[in-house]
This record gives C-alpha cells, structure tokens and sequence, in this order.
DNA sequence: AAATATAGTTTTAACGGTAACATTCACAGG
DNA sequence: CCTGTGAATGTTACCGTTAAAACTATATTT
C-alpha cells in the first residue's frame, strides 16, 4: 500500500538504514540528506509500519488497560486521565473490559500482555490470582495496578485511602445522629474490603457495636444494589442509614427505595463512594467521598511509562495513595449546595 | 523473553513451518505430529509473537475506535456493542477520544490507520474533510462510520434517523398543547443537522411559524447546554418548552434552569435525545428519544470486519438506519413511569 | 606525510512469523 | 515394477524495520 523506507532509498540512492536514521532524527546524519529525506518521504506520503518497527524494537507504543465496566463514569474517567498523558508520550490506548467476571479478565490480560507495552489494570480477581501476576511480571510483563490492589502481587499502584472512604462516609452518618447505619457490602476487590475496614472502625470509634444483621452482600454494579436493597426492604428492619460501598450501588438501592416509596434524606440516610457524574443532579442528589479519577489515570500511565521505558531507578515499591474527602448532598437529609473537601494527591513510598 | 516457533521446531526435529501449522490448526498436519507441537508449545510456555505475525499477514486483529467523548454513557454504550461483537472475533479494540476537536480527530485517526485494520469513527469533523477520509479510504484504510455521516463520504456507515428524533421530540412537545417551541441546536455534525430539520418538519405539519429567535446554537456536552441555557435565562424571553440536541446538553440546561429557580416540568418542559445512563434517575427524569446503543456497535463491527475480510459482496453503500423511539418520563410534565416504545434495527441498503 | 580521529554512510543480520513452491514418502493401480 | 497421487513436511524468500559492526571519506594532529 504505502511507501517504504526502500523506496525512499531507492529514489535517493542511499542506503536503507541512512533513511531510516533520518526519519527518526539521529542526529548522525547530514543535514543535507536528512532533508532530502523528508522532502522526498513527504512526496511519497510515506508512512512507517509499525508493525515491522514493532518487531525489531520490541516496542509497540500500545498500552493496555482493563477496566471491569466501561459504562461506570468512574472508569471512563479514570481512561480520560489515562488518554491524556498516554497521548502526550505518544502511546495509544488499547482496552480489555472484564465486567467484572475473573475468567474475562485474565483472558483479556492474556490477549494484551503480548500485544502491548504494559499494562493498567483494574483487577477484579481475588488476591487468590495474585500468583498469576506475579508470573507475568517475572517473565516481564509491565504491569500498574489502579483503584484496586492485588494482595500478594508487588508492582506499582495507584489507590485510594479506601479505609478513609468508609470511615468518612460512616461518621458522617454518625454526626447527624445516626447509630443504626447498614452497609452494602462489596465482596472480594481489595476496596471493599476496606471500606468495610473504615465502617467498621468508625462504629467502634464511635462506641456503636458492629451488628452484622446490618451488613448485606451486594456486588458493585447498579443492579447488584438494586437487587440487594430490594430484598433488603422485603425482609423488613431497615436502618435509618446505610453506606453503600460505592455509587452504583447506592444508586441502585435508591431506585428500590424509590420504588418501595421510602424517600431517601428524609426516611432513610445513603452515602456512596466514588462520586459518579451526575450524582449531583439526581432524584436526591447523592452524598458520596469523591477523590480525582483524573489523577489516578495519570499517575497511572507515568508510573507504566517509567516501568516500560526504565530510567533505572525500581518503582516496584512505590505506591501513590489518594485522600478521598467527603461530598455532602441531600440523600442525608436536605441541603441545596454541595460542599467539597478538595482531595490531594500523596505520593508516597512504600 | 518468550519461546519461538523455531525452538519448539528445533525441540521437535521439525521446520518452523510445520510448528507455525500446528499452531494454527491447519488440517495438512498430521494429528500426531500437532499433538506433539502443542505439549511441547504448552511446556515452553509459547505465545505468538502478535507483531511478527502482523508484519507478515499484513492483519493485526485491531479495530480503532474514534468517538467524540468517553465521559458521555452514550459513546460508552456504542463502545460495548463493539467490544462484545470484537471479542467474539478475536479483535481488539483501540481507543481514540477526540473530544469533539476536529484537530485530534484527524490526528488519532492518522495515529490509528496504520496500527490497525479499520476503524469506526464518530466524527465531529465537518463536511468539508470528507475528501481527507476518502483519501485514506481509497488508500486501502476501511472505515465505518457511526452516529454520525460524513456528507459526501462513501463508506458504510451506522446511524440514527435523526430527522425522525426531531421530529418524535417535536411532535411530543406539540401534541402537549405547547406552541412556543425552542431548541438548543448543536453545531456541524450530521446529526444536529438532522435533529433541527426534524424540528422544522414537525413545527411546519402542525402550522406553527419557524421562529429563528428560538433556536440557539449549543454545543454537545453538558457544559454548552449550561451555558447556552444561562445566556438564554440571563436574555429573557424563554419559550414553553424545548428540544435539547442531545440529553448532555439538555442536562446542562435542566442544571441552569434549576439554578434560576425554574422548574422543569411545571415551568418549562424539556426533551432531549440519546436516552443517556440515569436519565431516569434525574431530579426530573428526562423525556427523551431513544435508540440502541449497544446494537449500533455491534452492527458498526460487523460491517468492518466483513470490509476487512471482504467475502466478496462489495458493503460501501450499505448503511443501517436504527428506528428511534419516544421515552416519556417528567421533564415535560408530571408522570411516574416511564413508556418506552421498543426500538427495532432496520438493515437498509442505500 | 603518516597516523589518527571523526562524521557520514553502508553492510549484514536479525526480529518471528507466513506464503508459495518444492520435496519426500507411502501406497494404489496398472 | 513403474508411475501417479495425495498427504505430510521442508525450503526459500520476504514482510519493513532497526542494531551493530564495517567501511569510507575528510579533517586534525604531529
């Protein structure tokens, strides 16, 4: 289809290696000939493939990200940070959704390993599939863990204080006076675990017994929520406040208790986690702990790119932590204008 | 890093040829001698080297994806459709976000094309860069638009039958009893084009005078509809209801409204387009028009594959045109459910 | 003027596959 | 016993690029 760079030699009568030094800017070459290089690469429209560049540099500039929901804002805005730094180093973005299902995670890992640089991923898996990881990066597979850790599996990762994100958004309930507070729990990612961590250390910090009856299972999707909060009202004996493990969840717990006719910030509290676009214009605008998305991706793809590109120093330790802080809305009980903690990025160590 | 075809072919005693057979499941080689490679590629651990082959086979199982927007459900839904329809067939998606600026459209696409075997584009470019993307097309890139038409560009594309939204938002607006109809228009795409004409055409079948003093000119995204609408507020004269271009910037508007102290669905009624996620979980749930998101991505990857590997049938002029359907929710009045008339796939040839 | 450095270029050999054609071998049929 | 046939495998060359080593001139030193 296109021009070569054995054709550009050809026409110029150098060499092909000469040309290809010249399209890539060594400074080796004589002005003079680079010039008459690009003069004539531009006529011929010649474009390289980098397919064959691919393969000798073993470098694709492709980075691979597996995200478990597209159509949750968080991730898309997550992949909005991700795009931007990757596109100023010049890396596109390839990307895998696991939809939260193991099995289409791994597959999706194991699709992208070989085809990319390196990889962000969002992992769904239970610290179980740590060992699988662990494998990829000894055999030298680049990997940057984002939102979730892996227990186990030592590689760099960008987080949030998920232990802060239920502690805040528990006290926040215990504040306006509420003792018997639920929560919709996540089940295996590494953030609902500790966000089940904070909950708890916020009742004890506040002297209220933890009463498991209050804890439900609820996966982290809106269905899962609207499901778990169906039943919930089916069986009787709400709390006047739950936390739901992140916004999805709460969102869909609210359509149940819209549905049941409980109007939530009035006869019931809810608080979720992530503050998803448009949580701020719903039926009841949605109290939630919010931190940058945007910051995640980027300093995501800088520590991939430090990884892939190796400028010697070892980030396999280093860890970026996000404080998350707290929006208060109106599904807490009325209140017109949010109000917002600006959250901040902590890079840290180990 | 990982093992060739030629080391599993030295192990064996065999020519990389045979191996790279086996591999591929090709029926020449003998069960046994497949067997054998495959234990022996199972022990080594080997992977195909994805670059090697493309280079080779001139294919690279990519698909890049070009949408206007990530962070708007809208794209996120489409970008479902084709990744369930890509994985079924083994490709891999590549994503590239223009953001609604013709300038990073064309650079992601020029990024793209030659990293991949076709691309789906949602363009924000005009008409007047169709020649560009002819070019490349005659140049041997396949392309497939979606949502949007490029006018004047010859390529299958996947879209919406726009006049018929205006025209279903309109004609809902008037059935309503409202006479003063306004719309906020967006600009360029094929799309606003259509959705105004479809506002025309209803207002001209029900005797009502076109008044340009009602249309405004507002970009796609939630921050044109604000501001649009602010400016609109801030000017005076509103009319009794309107007919957002898309629900982004209907959202923005139904924002600024709400900050004036207007409320939608008593003081003013409000319809978008695109059915966006939690539309229907809004402070007033959004009337609005709806099509398949999912199906229009699924439709746009079949389209490419079968352009990429061409069984023979020439689909340049093959367009699909999905069938929208009113969503009736509060904005233009009070009403507790939703009526969603079932959208249905129309496949249309020229 | 010979020895040495150096800028600019070429040569050779990968990188890891696959396409196309060539070869071998066993066996059937005459 | 020869030949034809088809199944199974092998050979050669190429995809388009870059790394590394090997040349050339030309300039610089002594």
């Amino acid at each position: 289809m296109g021009a070569t760079l054995a054709d550009i030699a050809r026409e110029l009568g150098l060499s092909k290696m000469t040309v290809s030094r010249a399209i890539n800017n060594d400074p080796l070459v004589k002005a003079k000939t680079r010039d008459r290089v690009l003069e004539v690469s531009r006529r011929l429209n010649y474009q390289p493939n980098h397919f064959a560049r691919a393969l000798a540099t073993n470098r694709s500039y492709l980075i691979g990200v597996i995200v478990p929901d597209l159509m949750h804002s968080y991730f898309a805005e997550i992949l909005h940070g991700i795009g931007a730094v990757a596109r100023s180093a010049k890396y596109q973005i390839v990307i895998g959704n696991s939809e939260e299902y193991v099995a289409r995670e791994l597959s999706e890992v194991e699709a992208l390993r070989s085809r990319t640089d390196g990889l962000i991923i969002a992992p769904c898996a239970p610290a179980s599939k740590a060992g699988l990881y662990a494998d990829m990066i000894e055999d030298g597979t680049k990997i940057v863990l984002i939102d979730r850790t892996l227990d186990g599996l030592d590689c760099p990762m960008v987080l949030t204080d998920d232990v802060e994100v239920g502690m805040l958004a528990t006290e926040h309930l215990i504040r306006l006076g509420h003792r018997r507070i639920g929560h919709l729990r996540g089940t295996i990612t590494s953030t609902s675990k500790k966000r089940l961590e904070g909950y708890r250390k916020a009742l004890s910090a506040n002297d209220i017994n933890y009463n498991e009856a209050l804890v439900r299972e609820c996966g982290l999707m809106e269905t899962d929520g609207y499901r778990a909060m169906q039943a919930w009202i089916e069986g009787g004996d709400l709390p006047t406040a739950i936390f739901a493990v992140n916004d999805p969840a709460a969102i869909g717990a609210m359509q149940a208790l819209h549905e049941a006719d409980i109007v939530v910030g009035k006869d019931i509290a809810m608080v979720g986690g992530g503050n998803i676009h448009y949580g701020d214009m719903l039926r009841v605008p949605l109290t939630t702990v919010s931190w940058s998305r945007g910051e995640m991706g980027q300093a995501a793809v800088r520590l991939l790119i430090q990884l892939i590109e190796g400028n010697g120093h070892d980030i396999t330790h280093q860890k970026m932590i996000l404080s998350p802080s707290l929006v208060v809305r109106s599904s807490c009980g009325a209140m017109t204008s949010s109000i917002v903690v600006a959250s901040q990025l902590s890079p840290q160590k180990n």
